[in-house]
DNA sequence: GATTAATAGTTGCGTATGACAACGATCTAC
DNA sequence: GTAGATCGTTGTCATACGCAACTATTAATC
């Protein structure tokens, strides 16, 4: 159960050869299982984060975007909502409340006088810094749990598992219901 | 503020007896890792379900509610409120909008005149059917990127995520500020 | 057995979240 | 320089959620 979360690289095409098969005995047995799991970890995240929200000054979503931000050096309101999986308006609301508390800063870009640069403030920084660390440290007692090889395994499967749901986000272009 | 619910038994004991070391080097670390993983899971399924919600007859949380009933059995409000991590006012109405659509019925407890039991409707059950044959199918295309080895370390891990989450909640009564 | 307390569910209300469409401002192409 | 694309904002609407107050019913206490 330890060693065997280390396995081969994401791949591209289909090296592995019988794995997509639609006959595979256990695949649809897996897929309903991890359809509940996960399920279950969003609902129960989702309340923590609703909870949590009042420990600070900001919302859960402007939570999640002041990370983005900091994280991911100045965005522009679209590049925020691309992170996000959100709506340009939506995304440029949520910056709109953070700029008001004083979180983020927008900033005029010299080059395209259209685009608004989203930058962390001091305070935004240091608000993330501290969200960050108590949310990790809870991760942390919850991983604690674990043996170190198998958060490993954890970690990169939950990783892998965010790369292909997004992958496939993406390819779809985000509207399932004409397939239907 | 939130310490209505009862779900699951807060389960004592952890099951790792040394894993729980602050000194563990690696640990800090991955759980800043989980930390960003699972955010980034959760934003795109959560994009993902307010996008395919539209394809069915219900919302998103009346999806999940619609679950819950069906595969749980008759739930009472509170149970269903419990199961969904939800206020039981939330839930109520969640359950009213299914009702309202002809896929939950309230059922009065002959035992208990205050107790309301959710039961499905056949058109219900139908739709649950319909939707989680689809979603399968979906996370069933998803999976097969991986071997089947790693697919059952996937959702065990993912289980047991969802279950110290769970208790995790339980054990706080939900509250995260009185901490701090 | 009547009164009080506890519990189950509903509703009023405020807030948060999010999408879509329309708009002004700016940039790009011709 | 005009037409069209792009960026961000705002108007508007729908949904989701919690808290508090309420009703109806059951349980407990005397």
């Amino acid at each position: 159960m330890t060693t065997i979360y280390d396995f081969h690289a994401p791949r591209a095409g289909s090296p592995r050869s019988g794995a997509s098969l639609p006959s595979d005995p256990t695949l649809l047995d897996d897929a309903r299982r991890l359809y509940d799991a996960l399920s279950e970890v969003i609902r129960v995240i989702q309340f923590r984060d609703r909870d949590r929200a009042c420990c600070y000054d900001v919302s859960v979503s402007q939570c999640y975007a002041l990370k983005a931000v900091v994280d991911g050096g100045p965005l522009t309101v679209n590049e925020l909502a691309a992170n996000l999986y959100l709506d340009k308006s939506t995304a440029s609301r949520v910056a709109n409340g953070l700029v008001e508390k004083g979180y983020l800063a927008r900033a005029r870009d010299p080059e395209d006088g259209r685009v608004v640069r989203l930058v962390p403030t001091p305070e935004g920084g240091r608000l993330c810094e501290r969200i960050d660390d108590d949310l990790s440290r809870e991760y942390a007692d919850l991983l604690s749990d674990f043996d170190p090889d198998v958060r490993a395994g954890i970690n990169e499967l939950v990783t892998r598992l965010g790369r292909s749901f997004a992958a496939r986000v993406a390819a779809s272009g985000g509207s399932c219901c004409v397939t239907r």
